[in-house]
DNA sequence: CGACTTTTTGAGTCTAGTCAAAACATGTGG
DNA sequence: CCACATGTTTTGACTAGACTCAAAAAGTCG
């Protein structure tokens, strides 16, 4: 059998790219936007301003001050907080169309996680003075936006459960899950993830070592529930990873 | 030396004492109503109902339909996940004058979490639509409410965090710092904890099991750090226990 | 083809979990 | 006020999952 080398396909991100017409469609896709009519989209996209990072780049520090809200227009953007002991937790991934920076927008005062480019990438911004101005000026506005909030609120709750009673494969196995649903590309029968992320990433957001994450990799691989190689990984069965996460837990 | 036995003195919840002096008082601390001028707290008090609850009683369960916003008027409110095997994660205890379930009025069908009466205790609530209403009237306290979840998602983001990079005995420390700056009372030169809150509860704060708490506690009274007995903690070297949860984590 | 990075594997250790039983507290009823 | 029933906390012995350190193997890129 013929073992597919590297399914990994880097994306092209061409600042060009970054066209008023796809700034408009990314805008427009947000959850808080995407009921304004067309002129106000419009609008809105003459108060974002576009800046382009490379692979690795931060975006912003933790303990920056947070001024600005920020939304993903091309490319993948990490969020990590470190320890003070130099250990990196991965909370989020964002593929193109996410916002960043928000909760800190409204209340905070300093980020409170470090964002990254995870590949090339570029990012539009807006001030939080402009961002006021449009919570103003469409109050129905700040409903979607406290909506996402809340969604992201329950996510983090949701990672807290697991990382308290599940297992390091538990673990992973939902991370994969998760990594799938939101940023997985069909790939004949399987989901490729291609972020790309390494197995530092899978250990980052799973709070387990480099070394834990690769053997349990190589199980998940051996019983045929995925394939992988350098920064990818294809699931290759669902199902049972699924019933991995559910199946007893710690007790 | 003469160890003190139990500096637990019960909460008086007295039904009565939710008197319509008390429930102003309540409503009008609150976050996002504090700035409205007295009238409004007033108007907005007419539209809470107030039950009581008694030790243990459930509030809601997950996957109930979320269609109000509870508030504690008197006593504690512990809000819980359990995992599929039965494991319970304790996600937060609330104290009088805080407010739950919120989070799922905006946008979320279901309650996400489960809500645990932690004393006999006065829970006021309002019904989606009331809200949502206040909403509709006071633009800015939609602001104060966004701030608020996100400065809860802030919270649960740090508490990934610990549970990624901090050991069982870090984690202690910091649950412990954590519940005495929000629920603790001075006691000599120590901050006293007494929710009641038993080794369980600490142990599903901070996803270790009872025993593994109660050797760890035990630990923490040898090197002086904090007495403790039946549901109470009192801290006595709160510096120290900083110092514990900032040090050398996993690395 | 190297030089470099990422991933895998191995051996040894330690933290925290499991199971079981004893010690303690607290509240009740005699 | 004591003895008991119940629930909580502590302790002990054992085990297992995950971490550390170290080194080999495999991919990737110029």
């Amino acid at each position: 059998m013929v073992r597919l080398k590297s399914p990994v396909r880097p994306e092209w991100v061409d600042p060009a790219i970054c066209s008023t017409e796809y700034r408009l469609k990314i805008i427009g896709r947000l959850p808080f936007f995407q009921h304004l009519p067309a002129e106000a989209i419009i609008k809105i996209n003459g108060l974002f301003h576009d800046h382009d990072f490379s692979l690795d780049e931060r975006i912003y520090l933790e303990g920056d001050q947070a001024d600005r809200l920020y939304l993903v227009a091309m490319g993948k953007v990490k969020l990590v907080r470190s320890t003070s002991s130099g250990r990196e937790v991965l909370l989020d991934i964002l593929p193109g169309g996410e916002y960043f920076g928000t909760l800190t927008v409204f209340g905070g005062r300093a980020h409170t996680e470090t964002a990254i480019a995870q590949t090339d990438c570029c990012i539009l911004q807006i001030s939080s003075g402009d961002f006021e101005r449009i919570l103003a000026k469409h109050p129905d506005v700040m409903r979607k936006v406290l909506e996402a909030v809340s969604k992201r609120l329950a996510e983090s709750q949701e990672i807290v459960r697991q990382l308290s009673a599940y297992t390091a494969e538990q673990r992973i196995a939902s991370a994969l899950l998760r990594l799938a649903g939101k940023l997985g590309e069909a790939r004949g029968q399987g989901v490729l993830i291609q972020l790309p992320f390494s197995r530092q990433d899978l250990a980052a957001m799973t709070g387990a070592t480099t070394e834990t994450v690769s053997r349990i990799i190589s199980r998940f691989v051996e019983d045929g529930l995925v394939k992988s190689g350098r920064k990818w990984v294809t699931i290759m069965d669902m199902k049972r990873l699924e019933e991995l996460t559910k199946k007893g837990a710690v007790n």
